[in-house]
DNA sequence: CGGAGCGCTGAAAGCGCTTACACTCCGCGC
DNA sequence: GCGCGGAGTGTAAGCGCTTTCAGCGCTCCG
């Protein structure tokens, strides 16, 4: 059972595997691509290409190589290989808050898509805005440290968007766009549109909205959502008034709040909550003051969060896991094919996520007005 | 348009900052270490020293180095430095199941801290256990990529742990022990006496246990909860029928399941969840019953999730984010102190985290028995 | 028959750091 | 007056890869 074959080491002036006193037999020294080259009577040039299936590498070649290396369990040291070739080969993904239940989901499908892919994935939380910014400042390591980006419903405007914009590294984001890098965003629009069409059918005409106002000025998202759902109304003639429209930050207890408000004076009969632990929080607070979800208000969420069915909450489902798995699959896409190119000339071509589906799940939290007057 | 400009290359052999035609003004080509010691007057060695706090350098020096790559925005190459120190500044945190409440939350302690200390953080979800094997195995890179490792309920034994304990890489993890690596774990039999007690208080006799099953050969922490839930049983005087006892694999529709398992003959009084998201499962099955929880059966969970009080679930409440956090702050505890007498020969203390804590917080799921036979 | 051209390979120069080692001062004890 | 030790610094040899460039043996064409 002899260490790597004790053949000369042929080409040189490197130090003996550091066979010090210590690892006799314990501790087999990690092997290095130079042992790969000796062992298989090649350089170390040609077993890189062999290895990462670069062109002019005899076949044959290729395959006395990969068997060796099998053999030995060799695998390329990631930091040598950032540092010789630049790529990290890693992905860094931000979310505004980790622990929530939407971005933990999304980050999952980010990570799922990634590792699968090779790539190690970066976590950061972005509870403070100033994490972003030092994320993205001039003089970060951004492009040292990762490859691509995956920015989830992280404002990004501004001079801070140009920025990003000039780095090396690929972005794709969820939620919304930043710049024009590819994204994976809600047709949102319609999401407000589906709401308000579903609560309008139930014959509700005194709507209430809970949105969120996460950073109104940059994040657009409940504005967009809020649109809809007021053009929607207004098709049917209903208007929907501003006081009726409330922030919820897209948490359970803004939720809460919000609809503590909303109860205060004149009731909406429904509500459109934006997301599904706003609803929640909406629902807590019914239940408090003994109104039933469904009969005497209804409410709507969006998300299809898991706990949606549990409260038999009403609401308009997308695929959050699927979203984040899409934003890194293009973002993949799109490093791939950078690396595929950057020898050739070819014209960069852009890539974009399909936009995701979404579709209204009834479950009882909404029902038909039936006339209660409120309060 | 010229190649790499040709006038003399100052101090040597190395290329002109890539002047290439394009970015004259706008990419500033980011600094070196090689510009810092140029514009200090110092050499390579002497910054190295400086920037990290090393001895045997002049004060005056390091104050004049810091205030030259301040100024150059220098900042080191992380590859490179991974590549030249062996360390990576990396900690990776592994966990069954991303999307879940308790592991984002574990995720976002973990990350708080690592951040915050200059640590990157790797997320590997171990959806498949097969993940974890790979990750641990022999040949991989585990220390390549990281220094450390933060496990979070994930089963690691025999073999497979010994392979980790002979790995250069620092382990801590969260929820339960694997080898004898720091670990951040519930005093899980005095929660299972804490929610026994409290269920025998409201007068319960007939009591039902939703407990997990994943991976029960490996996976401890139910047997324990188990446990200690019994014995204080037995201290009331009080039998566990075995057919009470029943797996929910720690997520919702497992405790779904469990519920409607109990219901289906002789129904408990009260049940101990060993989740809240189990037990949202369960109070789900009540509702849809029409039992009543807290007054038809009692219901507790542990956790204190953040729904928790939605639902009104009286639960164990233990500070996720504060376990993870803890976790980390263990695992950096004895990088440092690991990089510090790398030099010296001082004996490695063992660091070791407190033992979290946790308390009951009473809601409306558990009320006294009242007499109500069910079924 | 003499290149030109192509497919395959190897030598060697980096990538941007860290660190062992050598060296220079300078104060000090004998 | 001389050697010695320690503080401060510089030189250069790595870390383990990638990638350029040159070289080799062919075949193909004029």
């Amino acid at each position: 059972m002899g260490g790597p074959t004790t053949s000369d080491t042929s080409s040189g002036h490197r130090n003996q595997p550091w066979a010090d006193g210590v690892g006799d037999r314990a501790t087999q020294r990690r092997a290095r691509i130079e042992d790969v080259a000796g062992a298989a009577g090649v350089s170390v040039a040609t077993v890189s290409r062999a290895l990462r299936g670069l062109p002019n590498v005899a076949e044959s070649t290729r395959r006395r190589v990969a068997d060796v290396a099998e053999q030995l369990g060799y695998q390329p040291d990631p930091a040598a290989t950032r540092l010789a070739a630049g790529r990290t080969n890693t992905v860094i993904v931000v979310v505004p808050h980790l622990g929530s239940w939407y971005f933990s989901n999304i980050v999952a499908g980010v990570e799922a898509v990634c590792t699968n892919a090779g790539y190690d994935v970066l976590v950061i939380g972005a509870d403070e805005p100033s994490r972003v910014d030092r994320l993205i400042d001039e003089r970060s390591q951004l492009e040292r440290r990762a490859d691509g980006v995956v920015l989830v419903d992280i404002p990004v405007a501004g001079e801070l968007a140009e920025s990003l914009a000039s780095r090396r590294v690929r972005v794709a984001t969820v939620g919304w766009r930043v710049g024009d890098h590819p994204a994976v965003v809600l047709d949102d629009p319609a999401v407000g549109a589906l709401a308000a069409e579903h609560l309008l059918q139930l014959g509700h005409r005194e709507l209430g909205v809970i949105g969120g106002d996460l950073d109104p000025i940059a994040f657009e998202v409940p504005e967009r959502r809020l649109r809809g759902f007021r053009e929607r109304c207004s098709q049917h003639g209903v208007q929907l008034a501003a006081h009726r429209i409330v922030g919820g930050g897209f948490r359970l207890d803004g939720g809460y709040a919000a609809m503590a408000t909303l109860l205060e004076s004149e009731p909406p009969t429904a509500v459109f909550a934006m997301s599904d632990e706003m609803a929640f929080g909406a629902l807590m607070a019914l239940q408090e003051r003994g109104l039933r979800p469904g009969r005497d208000v209804s409410v709507i969420g969006v998300d299809d969060h898991e706990f949606a069915h549990v409260v038999k909450l009403t609401t308009i489902r997308q695929d959050v896991i699927g979203n984040g798995a899409a934003a890194a699959r293009v973002l993949i896409a799109a490093l791939q094919q950078q690396d595929a190119t950057s020898a050739d000339n070819v014209a960069v071509e852009h890539h974009e996520a399909a936009p995701p589906g979404f579709s209204l799940v009834a479950r009882s939290t909404t029902g038909p007005l039936n006339g209660h007057r409120l309060v």
